[in-house]
This record gives structure tokens, sequence and C-alpha cells, in this order.
DNA sequence: CTTGAACCTTACGTTCACGTAAGCTCTCAA
DNA sequence: TTGAGAGCTTACGTGAACGTAAGGTTCAAG
């Protein structure tokens, strides 16, 4: 037990750099599991992987652009990853279920991987477009200096 | 003039994959121009080059997710650029001028390429740790079947 | 010239992703 | 023990990005 649930709320939103509100919301949608299985009006309580899995939440958001919705569907598989080292910790795991969440673990990576790997193929797209179009543009500046004065450099 | 002014809002919604609503909202908050030079009233006409423009609004907003606020920032290059051709289709172009359309066609350019790229580094860091998680799963996944039947292959 | 489909403007409605306020409660240090 | 600061629930508010409906107009085809 590398940590044990120390972090409030207020904590947990500073150090991820989002809101208290943010939290709560996302636990009340499903994104976000209930803050320390506290009893109902006492304070959540967090630890480093509650942190993480905030993190994970809000980078995956912000870089593939799907909606909250979507976003609870595609981690699905951090709660299978969850899931399975908790199961893991003890010993009497049947190879059977351990196998099947491994499976679904996989399969719902690869979900993830697809979806980064269009989006960063579009952007690498987007990149070469736009590097191309600044390539002209420095041409054609170079192309006025030089008919200006024959012997200047820059901006 | 490769392409007169021939398109209606709902042939440019359906080639760009949008509705007209989207279309006139975007004229409405600025963000696109205001189809055709029209008299109020009568109908807008687009052409290829707004049919290009719309592309381009679409894929930005798509992969950088921004706001359409910031977008209209961002495109204010779009608008450089038109504002070039079409100073650069007459002849009497001052060079000073010219060259002030350019400068700020670059800047512009680089500030998309700047936000571009900072992404494209975001996406590929995710892409990694995604490809090494899945990896690890893989070996697990390897471990239990050669554990349980020591000749079989996949899933 | 007459349709009827597509378009026009205006304006209110809607969903998402939170922000904000109110009134009460929990926690912890003094 | 107590007080204040952070947290709790409930609920209404908000801005962005459109959707949708109403009532009139324009346009291309016949």
């Amino acid at each position: 037990m590398t940590a044990a649930q120390t972090l409030r709320i207020g904590d947990l939103a500073r150090l991820a750099g989002t809101t208290a509100r943010t939290i709560r919301y996302y636990e009340e949608i499903g994104l976000l599991p209930d803050g320390g299985a506290r009893m109902a009006g006492s304070h959540r309580l967090y630890d480093e992987a509650d942190l993480e899995r905030l993190r994970e939440v809000m980078r995956l958001k912000s870089l593939l652009g799907v909606s909250l919705d979507e976003l609870k569907e595609l981690l699905a598989a951090e709660d299978a990853r969850a899931a399975l080292r908790s199961e893991l910790s003890r010993d009497d795991v049947e190879p059977d279920r351990r196998r099947a969440l491994l499976i679904e673990a996989r399969d719902l990576l690869e979900r993830q991987l697809e979806l980064v790997r269009l989006r960063a193929a579009d952007l690498d797209r987007l990149e070469a477009d736009l590097a191309e179009r600044l390539g002209r543009v420095h041409r054609k500046l170079v192309e006025i200096d030089v008919a200006r004065q024959p012997a200047v450099a820059e901006t």
C-alpha cells in the first residue's frame, strides 16, 4: 500500500489542475469511482492511483476530443486493469478469470490505440500541409526581399 | 475563375458533411464570410474555395479542439492568404503592402504549426504509453496460455 | 406563370460540461 | 471543545455550439 486514502477533493483537484466541481461531476456521470467508498455525507478521500486515473481522463479528453460519454466507454479499459491488479494481488485467481480480464483489457487498449493513431495521422497530415504553406510564404518573402534590397537579411 | 458561385447552402453542407444551420452559424459569428455578397433575403451562393475554407475550419476544429472563437483568431491566416491572392491578381501591388501581408500570413501559420506540433507530440506520447501497456498485456496473455496448454496459439 | 422544394430570418429550445450559490456538515488543529 | 475552513448535497445558472420550429420568400422546373 504505497498510498493510503489521504487526499481530499480539493487537493486532488489542485494536483490534477482542475476543480472539485469537475471531479464530483465526473463521479456523478460514472467517469470516476465513488471517491473512497465513503458513507454519503462524509468527505471523499483519494490516493495516488485516483490522481493517476483523473489525469488519464483529462489527457484522453483533451487529446481525443471525445464526449465524456464516449470517454466512459473507452475507460472501461482502465477498470479492467484495476480489477486485474486487485485480483492479481491475491493468489487464488482462477486462470480463466484472469485470462478473461486480460483479453478485455487488450481489446479496449486496442480500440484506444486505433483512435489515437487515426488522430495522430490526421494531425501529421495537417502539420505537413501547414509546413508546406509556410515554406511557400517564406520563399515569396525571400523573393521580395531580394528584389528590394539585394543585400539584406531577415524580418 | 475555375468555379462560379454555384453551390447553394444545402449543397455546401452535404459536400462538407455538416448542416446548413452550422454554416449559417459560422457566418453569424464571423468564422465564414457572408456567403457570396448577396442582398439580405436572397440565397447564399458558394464555390469551391468556400468549400475548401469550410473543410479547413472543420478540420482545425476537430483536430485542435479549440473553441470557435480561438479558431477565428487562427483563421486570420487564411484571410491573409485570401487577401494576398486577390491583391496579387492585380499587378499594381505595392511591395510594402505585399510584404506586410506575407509576414502576417507567415506569423499566423507559425502559430498554427506550433499548436499542431504540441498536440502531435502529446498524442505521440499517449500512443507510446498505450502501446507499452498493450505490450504488457500481450506478454501476460502469452504467459498464461503457455502455462495452460504448452502447445496452443491465439485468442 | 405557377408550383414546390429549398432557402430566408427570427427566435426559442437543447445538450454538454461544468460554474455558482445556499444552507448544512464534517474535520482537525488549537 | 470549539471554531473555521474545507466539504457535502441540492439546485439553479451559464456559455458554447448548434437544433428546431414558424412564417414568409426565392428559385428552377414545368
